[in-house]
DNA sequence: CTGAAAGCGCTAACAC
DNA sequence: GTGTTAGCGCTTTCAG
């Protein structure tokens, strides 16, 4: 293993200090041209590495971003990643990326690495199961910032990037109920997470809005897997007289309802209109067409990013001090599974 | 900000030296149990946090592994991205993601910050457009491990994990010819790209094999995207005789060619039977169920994963030396699209 | 089993 | 514009 070349090594070179070299090299407004120049041209020459460890002690900080998501292997929080990878490396930080894979365990365990890799911000969207984010307090107190996105605990002053799930939700309910629904079931995730009880309420809005009872009944809590529509269908057959409309919280699910109700002879739209969530490339391959709510992950992704980037690239670091959520356009797009 | 604390400021509290602390706080065999419970209470009591950056830098490890890959948002790479972050979470390593989005340009920049930002190691599943690895010729004269998955270049002494592509797409070939298939079409994409040319040459041999002669027309080259259905299935008609199998290196774009086919009226599998590659989920959703073959993303992930850290673990690091490829088992799944 | 001392490579005061 | 100096916080010989 041949030696390292460190900037002593160029300073001898080229017949300068140091300092001038590490100055040159960050490209520091007060150093000649000519000697950056030349500099520059002798690190190539030496095959100069930067050593990022020294640097971030003394910097203290690592131009590093860390991400703690629920799933890599989801469809939308992969998206969600490529758009923050996007902004991130154009920036200039490194992505360190994690999942808690539901597990509030795991994602304390996480958070804790994070913060001893000291990552120089945070976004998590959350395990969901618990608002409880004492978990990240040691960042709190060293002003790391941390931003939530999607799955945002609620009663805390964290700035959070969200859609308005409480309308979408409440413009699908409407578009079933304008399609003729009467009995609407809503299959959503466990309440806990912000993103359903949003929906839940939505949900009851549009009912209420629309002068349609409500009915405990109609509400089916699942794991929202691609395995589960058999079940759910199950479920729904149970009730009498049988419902009409059918509103999942996720793509994936949905598909695999519409196909259980298919393999019943149960006809989509006309016996049961479905609208999903997400509008992931599923919704696009079943037959009929998923209605479903356009989700802009990637878009989520870059601008939850940006503005942690901002902030930390921000002289004052306050911009997310003053933020408190960030809500983005969402779409209901209407397809044959609910169009009749 | 309150001021960090460091083995300095332990050290005086118990009154034992910064090495001892040092030993103790990483376990030191040769630290007497009794010192070493005192300074982890003290420690933990304090609020101490190691820095990884002063560590990093004497130990010359950053204890990261970097991965580049096409896309992150892609059913396939993000599982194998999952199986990958769950071991190297578990042995202590972080995970920096960045993709190249198929530009090899891309690629090179995310190579460079991966070099500078000291990884222990690193992942590759290429861009492709070509076998050029000279990118990574920095890492190589470190001695940093680099691995590829998936998409590996040929000609060179890396180690890889792949699947037996070739096979993969001999038995799917060899399934369709005894389902009486004669005029098999083959959608693949870059042939620059090992999988796409490994596969074109298990479609050769299986048709050679069972004495069909291949054509040319026969192979028809394809961004795979979940859009180029329909441009797929035009093309495909004009030919004539019409073809009657069908075999697509994506389960989205066989999917989408699936459904541009009933669009104009083709039953399958009767007229042409399909059978697409990965097993997403699409392909289980989609009517008539899409043959498929069972790619072990998660598993891949896992796989390249633990032998990276087994090296880098290794004291001679000499596991990924003597390793050139590790091939994962593949399966071919019949479903319907196929089976008549 | 514990400690003293040196240094990893860089940057930021502070001089000139 | 450039240089001197002093650490950042840790680990690792080498000594005892």
């Amino acid at each position: 293993m041949d030696k390292e070349i460190t900037i002593y090594d160029i300073a001898k070179e080229v017949g300068l200090s140091p300092t001038t070299v590490s100055r040159a090299l960050s490209n520091h407004p007060r150093v000649k041209e000519n000697t950056k120049e030349k500099i520059l041209t002798a690190a190539k020459k030496m095959g100069y590495q930067s050593n990022i460890f020294a640097s971030s002690l003394r910097k203290k900080r690592s131009k590093s971003i860390g991400v703690i998501i629920p799933k890599l292997n989801s469809p939308f929080q992969s998206s969600v990643m490529a758009g923050m990878e996007e902004i991130a490396t154009q920036a200039g930080y490194n992505l360190v990326i994690s999942q808690s894979t539901e597990s509030l365990e795991k994602e304390i365990t996480n958070a804790t690495t994070m913060f001893n890799s000291r990552v120089d911000g945070l976004l998590v969207s959350k395990a969901g199961t618990t608002d409880d984010i004492e978990h990240f307090s040691p960042f709190f107190k060293k002003h790391i910032p941390v931003l939530f996105f999607d799955r945002v605990p609620e009663n805390n002053n964290c700035t959070g990037v969200v859609i308005n799930n409480t309308q979408a939700i409440y413009d699908a309910t409407s578009h079933l109920i304008k399609e003729g629904c009467k009995r609407i079931v809503h299959v959503l995730g466990n309440l806990k997470i912000n993103v359903y009880a949003d929906r839940l309420k939505g949900y009851k809005y549009a009912l209420l809005d629309h002068g349609i009872v409500f009915e405990e009944k109609n509400v089916i809590n699942s794991d929202l897997g691609e395995e589960s529509g058999d079940r759910i269908v199950e479920q729904i057959l149970t009730l009498n007289p049988k419902p009409d409309g059918l509103l999942v919280s996720n793509d994936a699910c949905a598909a695999s309802c519409l196909m259980a109700l298919k393999r019943k002879n149960i006809r989509i739209p006309e016996d049961i209109a479905i609208v999903g969530f997400n509008n992931d490339l599923i919704s696009r391959m079943v037959e009929p067409n998923l209605s479903t709510i356009n989700y802009p992950s990637y878009h989520m992704g870059e601008v939850a990013m940006k503005n942690l980037i901002n902030h930390l690239d921000d002289e004052d670091h306050e911009i997310l001090q003053k933020t408190n959520t960030i809500t983005l356009r969402h779409e209901l797009i209407i397809r044959g599974s609910s169009k009749r």
